[in-house]
DNA sequence: ACTTGACTTAAAGCATGGTTTAAGATGGAT
DNA sequence: ATCCATCTTAAACCATGCTTTAAGTCAAGT
């Protein structure tokens, strides 16, 4: 009863190419992975959702090779849990401090399209640049104030 | 009255190595750079700035050639302020893209957390993974819908 | 029987973003 | 005077994360 997938399936399943998911194979990041008599690989639902993990710990940037470190300690049991605890803790961090940085940079990009929206109106650079500080938009005070930003 | 940097004060001050800075400007993200009599490379508060601004770009999934793309329009003066523009916009949008994407990943990651705080305390992942749904914290509901998590 | 398409492998190739190396110039401190 | 740190360059090197290639297997359709 269980729906099992082709490697092609899985890979349209999961919105990448099949060469992907080999080298994620080759590279430990797939346990247990199962194959026809034949040789082919053969996916589930949970193979799916597993892979759907693995890319939620790339999107985190956790290197290839702790993912697979993660995934050897998974596979020796629960006597690895407080180790794979603290790992998914050290995930976590590393996204909040990511989170703070795109939200930095985005205030950064912000305040470029204000200064680019008043250039263009104005056709020159030099009137977003000469505004003075009380005529800003109270956001583009702010983020100017933030992120530091001067001249440009 | 300006104060001016060696490459090793300006890597210093912006946080990286030095090498990385003459990689950047052989590639084009440092406008105008100035040197001294002797060849040296002289840094003014401007390319700081210029420097931190790469930095965000950066951060946002920016690569070096469209980065160098932009310089070279800001180095074209006013005439480019439309094209401009148009590129720190996508680039918001990138932005918030990626933002989504992250927050996703850390509503994942959160779920790892407290499914190995319950594992920890009980000694087995079957805890957890067995818990019923109208036992779980809130907050993991919301997320274990949100996420498509099922048997992991 | 034969073609087609989807799969298999190992190995090589590639894009990105730096980092390191080697050889040399310069300037200030002892 | 010479030593040391700091700078210069071009070129080689490296790590990561795939992607492509080449050669072959297999099952199903015509």
């Amino acid at each position: 009863m269980e729906k099992l997938y082709t490697i092609g399936d899985a890979a349209a399943e999961l919105g990448m190419p099949a060469s992907t998911i080999r080298f994620y194979e080759k590279n430990g990041l797939i346990p247990n992975q199962r194959r026809t008599s034949d040789g082919r690989r053969l996916f589930d639902e949970d193979d799916l959702e597993w892979m759907r993990f693995v890319e939620r710990l790339k999107v985190s940037g956790m290197p290839i090779k702790e993912i697979r470190e993660y995934i050897k300690l998974y596979m020796a049991g629960d006597s690895t849990i407080e180790e794979r605890r603290c790992i998914v803790r050290e995930r976590r961090a590393a996204i909040d401090a990511q989170l703070e940085e795109l939200k930095l940079a985005r205030d950064f990009i912000e305040y470029k399209c204000w200064f680019y929206d008043v250039a263009a109106e104005s056709g020159t650079c030099d009137t977003p640049r000469n505004m003075p500080y009380d005529e800003l938009p109270d956001n583009i005070k702010r983020i100017k104030a933030k992120c530091r930003i001067n001249r440009y």
